[in-house]
DNA sequence: GGTCTTGTCGAGACTCAGTATCACTGCGCA
DNA sequence: TGCGCAGTGATACTGAGTCTCGACAAGACC
């Protein structure tokens, strides 16, 4: 979990010194697998746990994270800016509004889709984003139970 | 430019009163067009022309506007959050990176891809966001002239 | 191992968007 | 005319994110 944590090797990869705050917010967003994060979690995560990480640090080692394209930043329905820990490559994300786990899914056609729109309205697309938010399997269960 | 504004006949519709701050922010949105703006624009605006408006009110005025679909939420690539006064139709926005001018697109078939989706990941999805970010055709010729 | 450079760190002050509260105003209605 | 209530401005507050600065530690080099 510690040395083989993709976000860490994801930052060794980009050349980026692996210092003990950083592996450590590394494992705690690892921990939290396909679930949205908000900073704040993080920060009370680390407050928690009393790891001694200053809220800066754990800011700063977000927008690393997020600058090597281990974590994407989402935004929630409520307007909020989370994160989630994902593949580098190029997809989107299902993000369920009650638990806040997401899916990711692929490009699905964007692309053609994107260059489609530039040939329509002129604009030179230079990024797409598409996000999907409904209830997972197991929310939709839970909510049909209760 | 004053009675006849879709943003006021929007909160009009909705039964919402016809206020004199609102119509002022109303018209001061409809000004900008398809330009993007951000709550602290507006309240900057409203502080320039001296319209005595709080800062409260614009937020609540734009609440309202967001509420009955005449101003849209979108989020820049900076993680800001801006506006764009829209139709109340469901579509997407092409944002140009530079000068924050949107192009309104249809639907474009998201429908029917988020319902693959959606029986290829279980989720049951509820709300479908694509945003498109690039340069429109004249800040392409902008830029190239610089 | 010792030293040096430089990136990273924690603390804390700061900024700023957005919210909450409260007393006041003015419109609609009986 | 009086009442109720939506809407308002002022202002305090909250909380996310940034900035600064002195201290520290990782890694390179000898």
């Amino acid at each position: 979990m510690t040395a083989g944590s993709p976000l860490v090797a994801a930052l060794d990869h980009a050349g980026h010194r692996l210092t003990g705050p950083r592996r450590a917010i590394a494992d705690l967003i690892a921990e939290r697998g396909a679930s949205t994060f908000t900073a704040a979690d993080l920060v009370a995560d680390v407050r928690s746990r009393r790891l001694g990480i200053g809220r800066a640090t754990v800011f700063r080692a977000i927008d690393l994270l997020v600058a090597v394209g281990a974590v994407e930043r989402v935004d929630l329905r409520t307007g909020e800016h989370a994160y989630v820990a994902c593949v580098p490559a190029h997809h989107h994300h299902v993000i369920c509004s009650r638990c806040a786990r997401t899916v990711e899914i692929g490009d699905l056609g964007l692309g053609a889709l994107a260059r489609d729109v530039a040939r329509r309205t002129g604009y030179r697309i230079d990024e797409h984003r598409l996000e999907l938010h409904g209830l997972c399997p197991a929310c939709q269960r839970a909510v049909a139970l209760a």
